[in-house]
DNA sequence: AACCGCGACAACCGCCCAAAA
DNA sequence: GTTTTGGGCGGTTGTCGCGGT
């Protein structure tokens, strides 16, 4: 016994923290990987003081303190379309998550648990105790749908999906919100005229209503947020932010969502002070103009 | 006021896979 | 070719707050 516990003493692992984190863990964390990005998990809580493991940094990181993830109750629509995509991939949460923008897998799935398997439930259960030949004609109504949605037929839960479902996870029929997008282009408002954002040759571009000039990426706003994005998803280059080139005429906030996304920022509510506004506030040297409440949203 | 049940959400655990050694 | 390591994912558990009794 004597001689095993002197082993484990050679052998000791590091003691990590488990449980909740503090407001202090995640400013560490955020500026450690705001700052030099993440790397290699396993060397993040080490380089940034942290007595956590790296799986919980990577967790900590992706689900809570990224930015642009957004939080609150899901829409309607949201909930459609995690119904229809769960319907088709199953419990396929990171792949769902990658059609409801700035929502995290874990999120889906808490949601799905607490909230949507109930309903879906309840939907088959109502459905049992509707007379068969409703039934049948609803299954046709519903089968019919299924077959002109876009997002192709209804696979096997095991993963032994048929085409048309390995084809969607491996390429994404619904378009994948960037960085860049939760500033919304589409609504607005460059020195009081309407641009409208496309595509050259698969580079993002933009024109103004009244003009023919296509601009192609050097929106300032794009640009910052490709960078940006970049930054987070090649944390080996550092995140190199394209201080003061917000300029407040340029964008302003509480613009509509023409169908789309509320131009709104929004932050962490649990932080107490809005951490990543702060950030983009120093030093992105964000204009005074842009309003950064607990309230607003922020898409990614 | 205390207790209990429940829902929502955060976080951990274990497994799998791919890349590196 | 094998082992090790890191990252990603899904399932599950833990914690907290709130409402009802």
């Amino acid at each position: 016994m004597g001689s095993k516990s002197s082993m484990e003493k050679t052998k000791t692992k590091p003691k990590y923290k488990k449980g909740l984190w503090s407001p202090e863990e995640d400013q560490r964390l955020r500026d450690y990987i705001l700052h030099h990005g993440h790397g290699c998990w396993s060397s993040v809580p080490r380089n940034a003081g942290l007595q956590r493991n790296g799986k919980s940094c990577r967790l900590r990181w992706i689900n809570y303190l990224r930015p642009g993830l957004k939080r609150g109750t899901f829409s309607s629509q949201e909930e459609e379309t995690i119904l229809t995509l769960h319907q088709t991939l199953g419990n396929k949460w990171a792949q769902i998550a990658q059609h409801l923008p700035g929502r995290t897998d874990n999120e889906i799935k808490n949601y799905w648990h607490s909230y949507l398997k109930k309903k879906v439930m309840d939907r088959a259960a109502k459905l049992e105790s509707i007379p068969k030949t409703q039934q049948d004609i609803e299954s046709s109504v519903k089968s019919n749908i299924t077959s002109t949605s876009s997002l192709g037929s209804v696979g096997n839960r095991d993963g032994s999906s048929i085409d048309s479902n390995q084809s969607m996870s491996n390429q994404s029929i619904l378009p994948k919100l960037f960085f860049a997008e939760w500033f919304d282009l589409d609504n607005i408002l460059h020195y009081g005229q309407s641009y409208n954002v496309h595509e050259v040759d698969q580079f993002p571009c933009y024109s103004y209503n009244d003009s023919k000039d296509i601009h192609v990426v050097d929106h300032p706003n794009y640009a910052m947020n490709l960078e940006m994005q970049e930054g987070f998803t090649h944390p080996q280059q550092g995140v190199t932010y394209n201080e003061g080139s917000c300029s407040s005429s340029e964008f302003y906030n509480g613009a509509a969502g023409n169908g789309g996304f509320d131009l709104q920022l929004k932050f962490e509510e649990q932080t107490p002070e809005n951490e990543f506004g702060g950030l983009l506030a120093g030093d992105l040297d964000l204009p005074n103009d842009i309003f950064l409440t607990s309230d607003t949203l922020m898409y990614i």
